[in-house]
DNA sequence: TTCAGGATGCGC
DNA sequence: CGCATCCTGAAA
């Protein structure tokens, strides 16, 4: 892995039209090997991200629009595509970002990453790990990592003035490298238990579950 | 493997 | 105001 900190970063924000593509399966799997990134004042850091889920607003019922409908603590998932969505489950924050036109509430939620940029900041901010794994192999580990935290609810994603940004920075994904299983901690979702819209890269080891 | 932590906000 | 949660770390 390249050190990208002593040079200028490679890394180019997602446009608007990578979120409102219609099929939200395909900005899924382009999803993978993206790039997030997060900055406060100097302080840089980002992580590829490595698994992801998808959910569908109207109908899906493992979706917080799905099961609250648009309340303020889902308002974000009905704004237009290219921003955070971002929420608590237990003490712990997780990031979405939001795809798809407005009232669609469609979003992408991140499980995990491999961290790229800033990894002493990132093992600070979890309390020095053991093991490097444990600093992106979960929704709210990664969170912790990248301090995303509920004052970036909502915020734009797309452009290069923010404090979270989803960038490409070149990395290619074929589409054998990505598995596809059944999300996480849904079970409660009834026909929509057990659908493959959870993906991630073969054999990486910050990968949440196998 | 289990279990409690303890934030958030929906829904009664 | 009760309670379930798109989770995690520690204990066994």
């Amino acid at each position: 892995m390249s050190d990208y900190n002593s040079k200028v970063v490679p890394f180019v924000p997602l446009p608007k039209t990578f979120y409102l593509r219609d099929d939200i399966l395909d900005i899924l799997k382009d999803s993978i090997g993206k790039i997030i990134l997060h900055k406060e004042n100097n302080i840089i850091t980002a992580g590829r991200i490595v698994e992801a889920e998808a959910y569908i607003g109207k109908f899906d019922k493992a979706s917080h629009a799905y099961r609250f409908g648009k309340t303020k603590r889902t308002d974000a998932m009905f704004r237009e595509g290219g921003i955070a969505y971002i929420f608590n489950v237990h003490k712990y924050n997780q990031f979405c970002f939001v795809t798809n036109e407005e009232e669609v509430a469609n979003a992408i939620l991140v499980r995990a990453i491999e961290p790229i940029v800033g990894i002493e900041v990132m093992m600070s901010r979890r309390g020095f790990p053991k093991n490097i794994v444990n600093l992106g192999n979960g929704p709210g580990i990664l969170c912790q990592s990248l301090n995303i935290t509920k004052v970036l609810y909502g915020i734009d994603l797309t452009s290069y003035q923010s404090e979270l940004i989803l960038c490409d920075d070149g990395f290619e994904v074929r589409d054998d490298m990505i598995v596809k299983t059944k999300r996480i901690g849904i079970d409660y979702a009834e026909e929509y238990r057990n659908v493959n819209w959870r993906y991630y890269l073969k054999d990486n080891k910050f990968v949440s579950r196998k």
